[in-house]
DNA sequence: CGCGCATCTTGTCAGTGTCAACATTCAGAC
DNA sequence: GTCTGAATGTTGACACTGACAAGATGCGCG
């Protein structure tokens, strides 16, 4: 018996925590509820109480990431950075919370029809599309028509070159950071 | 005892098409051994003797998808096309071949040091560059110089907007196919 | 023929996710 | 102040999985 209370006070925050950092070891694919739980030093079904399931833990950290995404936006956007410096923070965001934007970009193992995952979603993309000024109504399915044709390739861009640098195959090269790579990408961009 | 024989004949070609099968099913996280060998009609233990571990079978059917991604765009470099239309083949293999790319880009699950894995990768990329006409001398790490930063561009932009699709945060809007969408977003590059 | 080796099976072990039953603490109604 | 229900955390159990060891089977080559 520990002198541990019984109740932890902050434990679903303290479960996110520990989770981040076994995701950033090992990957989402091999995140343990009962690793966590223990790292947490609580009972191994303990978790349960908070997250229902290991999906329902891994989709809390993808929303979560979302919504750090969408501020992260928000702040450079609210620094009066032009549209090509959104793509460049989305890269950095990815290279700065590893464990988050992995977890974000594994549909498999997450609960696509979380409403707190959809609207963290929904926040990050309605920034995206806003800071290119394409207007609500064009923001439909035809990828080939209107400003969504630009706001994708942007997209693809920046989340194809942040995924290639997260999974290791593409590396700043010596002397460059990764703000430097992202700028360059984006500079190929027909409306930069 | 059924009257199977004792040796499958060509075991390790149906491990990997039902993983191929399962893993289009459930993902590549959820891909396990003992069903895999279930699918195939042998023991638990029979996987092991081809493929060692789970991260090996993993690897090996990553290795096939990096194959049968270099052999689609040898096919439409041999039809005498144009460099963008790699990158619409590029989409159009993933696409096509679900379960194979998303092995193929889930690292954590896989032995990033198999020789078959590297080799089949490095046909595909090489093909990729070549494709762009950059130099082999020119194919270095920094992104901002030379021929790099357009292919890095081209490659980011293929890439993410395949992972866009087969997460299912983009998809074809009525009346359009996968191919029209990629030469939508290809066309948005600077020198396409 | 027989012998070595690749192939496949059976048995076992620790670790995991999930569920059910129980213990402890909190917060509000009276 | 006390009672009571809900939230939070624990313990125990079950089926499933990956991995390993030991043995069975059959192929190929001397």
């Amino acid at each position: 018996m520990t002198d541990r209370p019984y109740h932890h006070g902050n434990l679903r925050r303290a479960l996110l925590d520990a989770s981040a950092q076994l995701v950033g070891e090992r990957g989402p694919a091999a995140l343990s509820l009962r690793e966590v739980a223990r790292r947490a030093g609580v009972s191994h079904a303990a978790p349960a109480h908070h997250f229902t399931d290991r999906r329902g833990l891994l989709t809390a950290l993808a929303a979560e990431g979302w919504g750090l995404l969408a501020a992260r936006l928000e702040d450079t956007r609210a620094a009066g950075a032009e549209f090509a410096e959104l793509g460049v923070s989305y890269v950095l965001f990815a290279t700065e919370h590893p464990a988050h934007f992995a977890v974000m970009r594994t549909p498999g193992l997450l609960d696509d029809a979380d409403p707190d995952l959809l609207a963290a979603r929904d926040r990050a993309n309605a920034l995206l599309y806003a800071g290119a000024g394409v207007p609500e109504s064009d923001r439909g399915l035809a990828a080939s028509a209107g400003g969504r044709g630009r706001v994708l390739a942007a997209w693809s861009l920046v989340h194809g070159l942040a995924v290639l640098m997260q999974e290791g195959l593409v590396v700043p090269g010596p002397g460059e950071d990764v703000a430097a790579v992202a700028r360059a990408v984006t500079a190929q961009l027909r409306d930069a």
